[in-house]
DNA sequence: TGCTTGATCTCGTAT
DNA sequence: ATACGAGGTCAAGCA
């Protein structure tokens, strides 16, 4: 079912069916009561002649122009301009939206607690607001850093000939370690995967998890970064530190995984 | 200018003054045409009934479903769902985009270099088409790590009495020091701001730059961490390290700001 | 181009 | 609720 509406009725009550709600140029009173009685069904998309006001964890002003706003039912809220993945504006899931008509403007104002933000829209011209009824398909990814420990726990020779596998996700007092092992001469090994091109941050990352371990006397704690490839600077000061690397291409887990689901 | 369509006439130029397009169940051949010839103008906004696989630094598949598709001037491609802030499937800025029809779908495909990635949207069915001519608004932020960092420039006092700024953004081998000085000692003091929650990474990082920072006979290297607060367990990590920490407070700055503006 | 870091990061997960 | 780490992170700045 779809409703085109130049006017909306405000009698309509929109059932589950309904597709989509579409409204060109709607009056400002409109626009707030159509949003302020389906944000909560619809994602709606509104192209308007805008400004925006933010003030939470940072503070923000954009000035009046055409913007793309976006509200989702979860309570997001998005202002999107002409380019750039990101949004300028918005507000996160669980987010309180309200709307009315206030001087002339149209205000659409989102709210959270932790921590208090607040995002006032101030629209001066309405050209179209779509109100759809969109699903959550299913989503699948594939190549994610969890898989690249199940294949050095099923492949243990990867990292050297005698790397026995001990514990993933092993947590200590200073953070998560990937995978920990033990080396053929009973040293500590502790393993960091990265699922792309391993820096300076991740070689911090792991140093820290090595000077940090419970040391034994007699027993080494090594460190090795597990990543498709590494950044020269970041493999110089992973060698500074006496740390290693062994280079993981994606591909050779794709294949592994081709090879598993075959069998 | 506006153009509401029930079919495109190809023969239309859209020309620079366009506020907005917009199209309701338009056919597969005619939005191909339309994404075609004017994504690099307007931002199109689809709703419709389709699937998308992306295949680049990873893999994902999304099944048929109804999804709200952004395709943006400079590249970007967005397909946002119900729910959440952040597009289930995308393309950064700098993508190239085909739209054609085969075996009776029409056919969405974003594709980039570096890193070679695709997504292909396969479009079975279009409720509605709003190509809109959004203009980039002027927009100021407030309140970043920047502004912390002019604070204690400002006021060196702030880190300890005698504390004197040496570089800001020193870059070394192993990363960028935010800010680098001298105690009253002498000692090199390297400064390491957050503008949240410092955590255990932040400590990891500033750890890192200590150990790494060239060591002249007699002088100390001291790391502090200035943040508006830290997570118990960086703040334990940063002392067995020996490193030190500074509460500032966002308000702090903020008075501060309004103080000089007033001036 | 490569590299590093900030971000109103967001998001999931574990405690 | 908080903390920690992944992310197709994105985006900016600088060598």
């Amino acid at each position: 079912m779809v409703f085109l509406l130049g006017s909306l009725d405000k009698f309509i009550d929109f059932g589950p069916e309904t597709k989509y709600v579409l409204m060109e140029s709607p009056s400002k009173e409109e626009a707030a009561e159509f949003v302020r009685g389906n944000w909560r069904r619809f994602v709606i998309v509104i192209f308007a002649f805008s400004r925006v006001i933010y003030r939470g964890r940072a503070e923000s002003k954009l000035s009046w122009d055409d913007h793309l706003i976006i509200l989702k039912p979860d309570g997001t809220l998005l202002v999107h301009g002409p380019a750039k993945r990101e949004p300028i504006n918005w507000q996160p899931p669980g987010s309180i939206l309200t709307s009315f008509v206030e001087n002339g403007k149209l205000i659409i104002r989102s709210r959270r607690d932790r921590p208090r933000e607040i995002v006032i829209i101030e629209v001066d011209e309405i050209y179209v607001l779509l109100a759809v009824n969109t699903k959550k398909g299913l989503f699948r990814i594939f190549r994610t850093e969890s898989q690249m420990v199940d294949y050095v726990l099923r492949n243990p020779g990867f990292i050297e000939e005698g790397f026995i596998p001990v514990s993933r996700e092993y947590q200590f007092g200073y953070g998560i370690i990937d995978l920990l092992g033990r080396d053929r001469d009973g040293n500590v090994v502790i393993c960091e995967f990265k699922r792309r091109i391993a820096d300076i941050q991740d070689v911090a990352q792991l140093a820290l998890y090595v000077e940090m371990f419970p040391r034994t006397k007699g027993i080494r704690i090594r460190g090795i970064l597990v990543a498709p490839d590494i950044t020269e600077r970041a493999l110089q000061a992973l060698r500074e530190k006496g740390l290693e690397f062994r280079r993981l291409d994606p591909k050779t887990i794709e294949n592994w995984m081709e090879k598993r689901r075959q069998r």
